[in-house]
DNA sequence: ATTAGTGACTAATGCGGTTTAGCTACTTGA
DNA sequence: TCAAGTAGCTAAACCGCATTAGTCACTAAT
């Protein structure tokens, strides 16, 4: 900045007024020193930038998985696809951190915030009992909720949401429709706020109809869980006739464990994967799944975040309700 | 720090030294100010460092991927799993971005290098014709290349890289002991250099049999192309007995294009996946992949870096060459 | 004709650290 | 006994920007 004031014969200060839009030059000089910047290739250091009070330009983004447990998995991919998209129009950073579980995260956010190295953040995998909300409560630090149920305890965080009791409801509806009674749902983590929410409805709707066969298993959502349970509720003695499953490689895996156990899909069990991916069209049948889109949904979460560094309040922003994509995996249930 | 200098009753000098490890203060002092830093929870503003010459404490990750390609890919989660790894020790933050094409990634790494927002950064899916390496010499920002072969034109440049010719050469080893003399190799995006090498590395070996009915087609890694190229190789005049794919997604996706045309696998036609995952076990029968260890090679990636970094020299380190797993997806080959 | 006001600009300060130059009291060697 | 070192500390400058408090010339109002 000092060169271009130089090159522009004027001081530091006017060159700042200038670059920023702020009052106190003419019109005149501001041209002059955009073009002997935009000649220079100058750039502001975020590192001053941010010193002065301006903000660190970036925001925060954990994951808490085991290294091992990142499998494969289009969903994060994607959101943070979609993040970037509006993060990087507003030029701001994407600081992207894995950890093991959720107390490293806490830390991470401590240190980042205590650092002034993020003005915000995104949390993923909201739990039922979760320590984040109070821990960014009392930081101060801005914070999206992505995924979470809305929050009334902490009105200073956004979330943004899905659903999932909507959706939950109609894909029930859909195979009470096709004749299904004994459903079993091989659910996600215990403990996500998501994985409480599908349970709870998938009960609600079940003691509503009266149906006694229908229930949810938990698992670590790997492949190998999958298959397991899927094996075990179709050796059992009253088997469904219809599983969900909450995400895609499970479904996958179940798919083809049912069909190793001489069940056939359609005919014998309908399958439905929470989650749609390349996944579901490369097993035969294809796989019926919920859709979302990912990209879009990781696009609002970020503009909630930049809201909120803008001075917004925090809102609760629900996205659309995940579609039903009817493929052959799903079909009228046999009788009994 | 003022506070902390108050407390401890010394100058704030004094406690820069004591902190960071600089002679100029005793060793009473020194623990004495430790303490206090502790009690008040301090950490370094990473701006305040960052402006006084101490780098950004960031290293920089683009993928320049198009927003939708972003599919069922596990290697990027978990190479930068290991990465974090590394990165984690050293409290460096890593920057992420993901953009649409090479162009915009080398604008990214200009902004970034400008504004001072990253000591280095890792470069991943190097090309044949790279605009990247030229770039980064240009500019002096320290980098390590993934998966590159060692280029001995860009000295300031670390490469982490496999040996993919290597790997090409055992599995055609492998295919040929079984009695395969018509293999068809379903690559990834042409120009890309690790796809080039495998390429050329088949080529190479089918030329020292003397095979003909041995080549490569590039595809663009998704299970569309993957399928499509697999039935059109298998309808054709003379078709293959055996098809490796360069990744996980295509080879599942070709495997199930064959069983559509009736070809039973590894029956009529054996199939290798160059990308060992989850997926690999989802389909009858197993895959046999090539198996590597993505986090390792994030990790040894960031090791570089940060060797760079630490004013290290620039150097090339070869991971483990990729091992053939054998599953239930290759077999002798049919008799002509 | 004096005063008040305003537009365009400059000088100076601070953000939170690191670093260099000095300064003082104490040790050491001849 | 005095000069030369040295350990331990402080004061001050600096990094690159934003911002506040002037400064100055020129116009409008009384």
């Amino acid at each position: 900045m000092k060169d271009i004031a130089r090159h522009a014969g004027v001081s530091q200060s006017a060159v700042s007024f200038a670059l920023n839009g702020r009052p106190g030059v003419s019109e005149d000089t501001r041209d002059r020193v955009r073009q002997v910047a935009e000649e220079l290739g100058w750039r502001p250091s975020t590192a001053a930038r941010a010193l002065s009070g301006e903000g660190a330009a970036t925001v925060g983004f954990v994951l808490a998985r085991p290294a091992d447990t990142l499998g494969v998995d289009s969903f994060f991919l994607q959101l943070v696809s979609g993040i970037q998209e509006v993060l990087a129009e507003r030029h701001l950073g994407l600081l992207f951190q894995v950890v093991e579980d959720i107390a490293d995260e806490c830390a991470v956010y401590r240190r980042w915030w205590a650092e002034h190295r993020v003005d915000g953040v995104l949390v993923v995998d909201p739990r039922t009992a979760d320590p984040r909300p109070d821990l960014l409560d009392e930081l101060g630090l801005p914070a999206v909720v992505i995924g979470g149920a809305p929050d009334e305890r902490h009105p200073g965080l956004s979330t943004v949401w899905a659903d999932d009791a909507g959706a939950m409801a109609s894909v029930v509806d859909g195979l009470y429709a096709l004749g299904h009674r004994r459903i079993v749902h091989i659910a996600g983590l215990p403990g996500l706020a998501h994985t409480e929410r599908r349970i709870r409805t998938l009960r609600a709707e079940a003691e509503r109809r009266g149906l006694t066969g229908v229930r949810s298993v938990t698992t670590d959502y790997s492949d190998a869980e999958g298959a397991a349970v899927t094996r075990r509720v179709l050796e059992s003695a009253d088997p469904p006739t219809a599983l969900i499953y909450d995400n895609d490689v499970m479904a996958v895996a179940g798919a083809a464990a049912a069909a190793e156990l001489d069940r056939s899909v359609p005919a014998d069990v309908s399958v439905v994967s929470w989650e749609d991916s390349a996944l579901c069209r490369m097993v035969k049948p294809w796989l019926s799944a919920l859709s979302r889109d990912s990209v879009e949904f990781g696009r609002t979460a970020a503009r909630e975040l930049t809201a909120l560094l803008d001075g917004g309040p925090a809102r609760t922003v629900r996205v659309p309700v995940p579609q039903l994509i009817e493929r052959g995996s799903t079909g009228a249930a046999r009788e009994a």
